[in-house]
DNA sequence: GGGTTGGTTCGACCCAGACCGAACCATCTT
DNA sequence: AAGATGGTTCGGTCTGGGTCGAACCAACCC
């Protein structure tokens, strides 16, 4: 069996409360580095460096050293793949259990990255958006623009946020733990997150996956994407 | 951080060296005794049945009674795409390490189920080669067939052992863990294998995912799918 | 009924590994 | 040079959970 060899090594590393919630942090997209995850995992920083360690040496995490720091990140578009699944799992096959929702819970539950994406009710919000105006086709694995939706993603300057690199999928559906809806993957996903982002409609919560709107954004997105914020801000 | 909790709960789960196998050989798709599962791990029953339970009630497993037996299975094709993606970090994005072939493993890596479809180098080499005769089209995230492969699917019969629920992908492209290249999963992948053991062309080997060729299996395989059986029998 | 086999529950044992503090190294500041 | 901050390494502690055997329950066979 040496394939499960592997799989207990890898879920071993994720069994981990510290290891998780390191993991998790990160796949809000952004380097962070070792005091930072420490932090954020409840650890001592001799312990988190124990921790990124093996996740390092197990090639689920990359870091470069920019002077003192110790930058860490996913490895790879693989790695994330892989959480989001369990992720998925997590949050949809488990049985339900009392979990207290935090102020931080509400907050990723409106919107949070999803490595380079976007997520929660926001992301989810529009999707459903883009596909009830036909920009965009969606089945459970795979996912296409419409001739209506290549006009859109030219018109509105977010083709010029896209990744011309061949390999990865252009539009891919990942579906969202908290909304259990689809919601856009992909170089499509990621260039949508991109052009909120350097438009400065969204900003990052720090040290969170969370985001937030701007004040261009709460004017902006809503005309862009043709949805009712007030319903998504409000929502439970 | 209340999905980084369910979470580390899975990762536990997995990260388990006798859990671990019992997935690993429920990923063949058959559903599996406890007894059977207890020797597969090589545990006595009693840890077998701890372990089982344990599973069930994270509801990666269920379980059907059948007179004295309990049959369990995967609970869900979510649990499997979650352990699909697992093996395939497992296998690619770990760092390489000394791992003795079995006997074992060389029939796995030959061809085996993985859940409802056929992998390995027979289940490569199958896609590989509709492709190359343009039956169909396979990208990083989804896969399409061709008019041409229409054709093929009807004349070959194939069409009659696909399912008709439509909530499934129809094609998905899986990344064989042993082989690092795609074969075919979804309701084309599942029919394809189907089609092969309706027509006792394919037979799992007894208690383990690996599946091999009958004697009219290795004749009529490379006629339909037009593949080089000496090739991939006689590989590394 | 008695015997056999599949499966679960219980109690006891034991070890891998998560954790911390202290010491240490490296980088940047003053 | 001295101090401050980020990060790693090392030794020692302790607990969660994986393990088994024995006892027990349930279904089938004679």
């Amino acid at each position: 069996m040496e394939a499960a060899t592997n799989m207990v090594e890898l879920g071993a590393l994720v069994g981990d409360r510290a290891r998780a919630a390191m993991l998790a942090a990160l796949m809000g997209g952004q380097a962070l580095t070792a005091t930072e995850l420490a932090s954020i995992a409840g650890v001592s920083k001799s312990t988190a460096s124990d921790h990124l360690g093996k996740l390092e040496g197990a090639r689920l995490v990359r870091f470069d050293k920019l002077g003192r720091f110790s930058y860490y990140r996913i490895a790879s578009p693989l790695v994330a793949r892989m959480l989001e699944s369990l992720m998925v799992v997590a949050a949809i096959e488990l049985p339900p259990r009392f979990c207290p929702q935090s102020a931080h819970d509400r907050q990723l539950r409106f919107a949070r990255t999803c490595y380079d994406h976007l997520a929660g009710r926001l992301g989810v919000a529009i999707t459903q958006s883009m596909i009830e105006r036909k920009l965009l086709a969606l089945s459970d694995d795979g996912g296409e623009l419409t001739e209506r939706g290549e006009a859109f993603l030219q018109a509105s300057g977010i083709a010029l946020s896209l990744q011309t690199s061949g390999s990865r999928c252009f539009c891919r559906p990942c579906l969202d733990w908290s909304e259990r809806q689809f919601h856009i993957a992909g170089r499509l996903g990621s260039g949508i997150w991109h052009h909120c982002l350097d438009n400065d409609w969204l900003a990052r919560i720090k040290g969170t996956r969370a985001v937030d709107l701007t004040a261009s954004g709460h004017r902006e997105i809503p005309r862009l994407f043709e949805i009712d914020l007030s319903a998504i801000v409000n929502a439970t």
